[in-house]
DNA sequence: CCTCTTCCCGAAAGCGCTTTCGGTAATTTG
DNA sequence: CAAATTACCGAAAGCGCTTTCGGGAAGAGG
């Protein structure tokens, strides 16, 4: 493969001119730039990416912590999205990923550490757990930095307009008919969770409904278990509602569980309606109608918040709040008379 | 942060030593080892992963090559499980993953270009397409190398025993009685799809089962649609089957979608197995029985595997194939009399 | 013909770390 | 007590690249 001094010896140029040569200064003649890079092609040349950042303190990496919750990891099925449509956005500039573990030969140390150590230009947490000891430490570090999904006051943040959705979701109901209206809710100690409690509320109020006992509950983080034993609850109540707008969509799948396993029928008896639109959700009975949070956008606009800061070199905080929709399949109905 | 020569100057003695310190070199006394490390903890210093790998040629990164095809990358619900796995594995021994554009500042050059300019110890691919250019250059390189779900006379590989999966599957629906058996099969330039023809092939003909002209359709590239269409073709079929065993979870899924179209019922009119064991498939009705692959093994295994090589620094060629098994839900039953 | 620009090129320092090879001081051995 | 080990430490070269700064040659201007 060879280096730079090979390439001098080779054509005759000082390391120097061919440095130059191949990073296009311009005190170098076209002939000469010529020769150097026809030479380079020859021998197969390519730089070293470690002596190149090493001298010039830019690395072209992005590091990533990436959910770390329950061991799902890159199975998350709709972070896997963003990380996605970052990679993508990311890569066209140029910008390489790293996931980096806490492990440094044997002694372990922080995800800001291990950053820290391998020079990266630019830091992406897509995580939702706000509480996280390591993402408050990335959060305060220097580095430029993009946090998705969580909201922040230092630094540049994208997510979903939850609020938003959240009431999108309770009007639709409302349209159809629905007036008994409860919510499962994701906990609020995530962003996410809390702002779509927020938006629910907010509709409901607006709609003149008022919220009757026991129809708002937290089913926590997310998951099919969680989510169906949220709907078991509701369904034990004196007067169940008729709908329920369920945070996420794997909890709603526990929903249609619970439901169906109490031999209702979704959509004839309960409505539901979820949010995020993950993949799966197409594929089962009956399909479900969701809010779709659009994870492309999401994933490209955090590639774009981190590019500038990572060309100016210098940390910024900017608020990023991507629209969503409602997505309409057939878990809803219009309510029984 | 600073540097050993900020270490050298606070504690007084030279960076030799306090590299020395550093690395646990055995030539410098306990006493001045613990002053240096005191000193390095007081002032945060981290060593800078480019220096050292640019003057000890380890890098301890690994360069992953993941599925490209049709835009679903990370999404891909087979692959980032073993991702997952292959991450939690390697992380352990101190490595840290980088997903490599193939994009370096402007001029755009191969996978193993860039894993080169990177330095990388060595190479994990993902990715289920042999003729894949890419995947060629990489497997002909002499970076420590891995590949997963494909086979290769010569470079280490991991994959499921995808023929006996394929014969278990078969085997299982013979046992519910079933004779009129087809298969959808994924494509033979996948070598997961062509083993599982082959397993379907042997099965039938242990079990003296002629195949039908028309039982066995090719549905191309594992996907919803295409295992749909392929499902529709069976059902046009003088006389269709009346089990057919899907070489993808996700074709599986289409499959079940055209039955269902059909006016028929999945497992009372025809049974469907399906392969891969993807999370979704709990959750559609009726929830689907298949052949598990063990994402966590295969990962884990892919690991070990390049460890071994990155440890020895030499290219090794080891080839490892995991067991699957029957996991058996709802979309089989008994033939119908 | 001389001076002033402009155009090319190269010496050298520096990025932060590792590792070989000696050398001194302290310790042990005969 | 002299000689031979042993224990510690440091100078220096090297990893592969970038970038400042200065200098020579060629062309422009008077």
């Amino acid at each position: 493969m060879g280096t730079i001094y090979d390439l001098a010896k080779k054509t005759g140029f000082s390391i120097t001119t061919v440095s130059k040569a191949l990073n296009n200064y311009k005190d170098v003649s076209e002939k000469t730039r010529a020769k150097i890079l026809q030479a380079a092609a020859e021998m197969d040349y390519l730089p070293n990416a470690h002596a190149q950042s090493l001298s010039t303190k830019k690395s072209w990496a992005i590091g990533v912590m990436f959910s770390e919750a329950n061991e799902v990891g890159m199975k998350h099925p709709f972070f896997n999205g963003i990380i996605e449509s970052f990679r993508h956005a990311t890569e066209e500039h140029g910008y390489d990923l790293i996931f980096a573990s806490r492990n440094l030969r044997n002694r372990d140390m922080s995800y800001l550490e291990h950053f820290k150590h391998r020079a990266v230009d630019g830091i992406v947490v897509i995580c939702s757990d706000r509480m996280d000891e390591q993402v408050q430490e990335l959060m305060q570090s220097d580095i430029p930095i993009v946090v998705v999904d969580m909201d922040s006051a230092n630094c540049s943040v994208v997510y979903s307009d939850n609020t938003a959705g959240a009431r999108l979701a309770v009007e639709y109901l409302y349209g159809l008919g629905h007036r008994a209206i409860a919510h499962i809710a994701g906990d609020s100690s995530i962003d996410a969770g809390a702002a779509r409690v927020k938006g629910y509320e907010l509709a409901m109020q607006a709609l003149e409904l008022p919220i009757q006992p026991g129809y708002l509950v937290n089913a926590g983080f997310f998951s099919v278990e969680e989510g169906k034993r949220a709907m078991e609850k509701l369904l034990q109540l004196p007067s169940p509602p008729t709908a329920v707008f369920v945070a996420g969509d794997q909890m709603a799948i526990g929903a249609i569980e619970a439901v169906h396993e109490h031999g209702l029928r979704v959509p004839e008896d309960i409505s539901i309606i979820g949010y995020d639109d993950i993949e799966m959700i197409k594929y089962i009975t009956p399909k479900l109608t969701t809010i779709r949070q659009d994870t492309d956008e999401i994933g490209e606009a955090a590639a774009e918040l981190l590019i500038e800061q990572m060309t100016a070199k210098e940390r910024r905080t900017e608020r990023r709040v991507i629209p969503v929709r409602l997505i309409e399949r057939a878990s809803c109905a219009p309510v029984k008379k």
